[in-house]
DNA sequence: CTAGCCTTGTGTAACGTAACACCAACGACT
DNA sequence: AGTCGTTGGTGTTACGTTACACAAGGCTAG
């Protein structure tokens, strides 16, 4: 409870020699002046009240970052990764689970701003940034950590992220390399720029390869709005039961990401399918998981470490720079780990 | 930029009036002065500036949340849980990972009372409290997630917890109902008040069961200061390395959560032994990943969203009351869920 | 006719800090 | 002796908001 002017009456100074001393303008005071608002600041366990610390400056070293949900393992990690990151350059970071609800996006983003954070990591972003809109205007920065700018319309002012079509073509080429013809695709809503691209890359890849692409071999969970990631694994299974129950089922499914390929496998498990011998399954990420899982899971590794510096990098770059940042689009190339969950097809091998 | 001064001038009233609008306090005012003061704030799109209000009111609404590490899916998800329980009653939260390290924890909370937070969850409490016995002194309120006030000395005000002990006494009777009497347990450092509590409980069930508690059965990782939970995996699988290369392996291992024990199934695997045929393994947590893992993980389930919402409610009526919390201190049980990692051991069957 | 009371606002002092301009004392130099 | 520069500070304003006391004007009642 104790303020600066306490501090300043303790030691008999003013408080301009306090604020001074706090903020380690003391080259040009006498060490016992120094010692005495030292002794002072002990004496009464004062610590500047970072409040009024903001308001007066204007600036704050806070980061936003808004990431679908930290229930799911992948963007846990990153959250970490980049808080990490931050700090290392006296930052904060406020993490916000948005659930992939532009609503509450938009809400987060207005919060933030009404609390002077100007810079704001989107970790999974939308596919339009109109609800954002007026953030930007306002002089907000915004990274995007999936996608490039491609649609984002000046909104984004800097982004890292690695290259999703790399990413499917990597992994639906694996599998037509093993023999597969009959390729699932499993996701939630197509709610985000990375989910897209993903999708459409590999339908591109398919018919380069002269492959029918059945429609009905992609299975999108229903849509709702606000959805957490825990259930993706959920979601997963419920999407292969279906897949594998049709007349004519896939022998591969690519999972838009690792936490749906989990339920994918333990849902064709449950059917009396195994993995791989029955069905090939591909995730996206590379979490923790899929390396101790059984079979180990192949998927496309995204290289978050690096990512996540980066972001961070470039994103206090920009807030700090006064001119422009060079080279703010940074996109890195997803690697295709090769595990235990993909094999050829049983009636080819 | 625009402030509530702008506001006031644009609408030929007084800041005063203003503040009124947006504070809703506009029962005793003309419909007409409401609606040009309301235009007024639409033009100049204005909002109100957060820090400021802060600093004026004195009061924050924000809590602190103190992880080991949102990269482990138990505290992401609990860290969702808890965010959105506390929004529901209009507050915010500020989630720290901590790792696990005394020294960060304590910075966390300085940094935290310096914002004007006034209210701490402490996702993994440490076993002791002396490092925050000065926020505590400045009046914090600590609400613990993972323990009874034992051994907290007075600096917890409330606190929600299943209870730990029962917790292991579950998991170590069902092994000891199917036969099992050499029982590993595989944990990293016994830093926190949940960990010590339940290799305690195990060690009496054993005990009265007349069983011999074979020291070298118990494996901890080295002790690292800052470690996140994400290898807390490959710490499980280094574990169940090491005590299945003994010469007298267990022949079932009770893991401190679950990220052990997936990674426990995985090492074990990687030695040539089947889960449960040749080892029986038993978690704690119930993370999502134990349902759909293979094999699925017997493990004890903490009633994480019961407790969050608790947590929350507790702390927020802390903050808030005037007088005594009743019932500050909650502990709820566990319940061992039965999955197929546990099996009778191999000569018994 | 005036005291008293509503109604509908207004003016100003905080909140705790940082920035900026300024100032007293003293020695050195011309 | 007067001027200048340096050392080691000080006083005040501003940041954007809220709280609180107060005021102008009209209406009512005795």
């Amino acid at each position: 409870m104790a303020g600066i002017k306490d501090v300043a009456k303790k030691a008999g100074v003013s408080v301009s020699t306090v604020s001074n001393v706090i903020n380690g303008r003391h080259a040009k005071m006498r060490a016992e002046t120094l010692k005495r608002v030292e002794t002072a600041i002990a004496d009464l366990n004062y610590t500047p009240n970072a409040v009024a610390r903001q308001l007066q400056s204007g600036q704050i070293k806070t980061l936003g970052l808004v990431v679908p949900s930290v229930a799911n393992p992948f963007w846990g990690n990153v959250s970490q990764l980049i808080e990490k990151e931050a700090q290392k350059r006296g930052y904060q970071v406020l993490i916000c689970n948005a659930e992939r609800d532009p609503e509450m996006e938009a809400e987060y983003l207005s919060s933030m701003y009404n609390s002077s954070i100007r810079g704001v990591i989107l970790g999974s972003s939308p596919v339009t940034f109109d609800h954002l809109r007026d953030r930007v205007d306002q002089g907000m920065q915004i990274a995007a950590f999936d996608r490039k700018t491609k649609g984002a319309q000046g909104a984004v002012s800097c982004s890292v992220s690695v290259d999703q079509a790399l990413g499917a073509r990597l992994a639906i080429r694996h599998l037509i390399g093993l023999g597969h013809t009959r390729i699932g695709f499993i996701s939630g809503p197509i709610g985000t720029s990375s989910r897209s691209s993903r999708l459409e890359s590999m339908q591109e890849v398919m018919g380069k390869a002269g492959l029918e692409f059945d429609e009905d071999l992609i299975w999108l969970a229903p849509e709702v709005v606000g959805f957490g990631d825990s259930q993706a694994a959920e979601l997963g299974r419920t999407g292969i039961r279906e897949l594998m129950t049709m007349d004519n089922p896939p022998t591969a499914v690519f999972s838009v990401n690792d936490m749906y390929a989990i339920g994918a496998c333990s849902g064709a498990r449950e059917l009396g399918f195994s993995v791989p011998e029955d069905l090939s399954v591909v995730g996206f990420d590379d979490i923790f998981i899929a390396k101790v899982m059984e079979p180990p899971l192949t998927t496309v590794r995204q290289p978050v470490e690096q990512m996540s510096a980066m972001v961070v990098a470039k994103l206090i770059e920009t807030l700090e720079a006064k001119g422009d940042v060079v080279d703010p689009h940074i996109e890195l190339r997803p690697e295709l780990i090769v595990r235990a969950s993909t094999a050829p097809p049983k009636n080819s091998g």
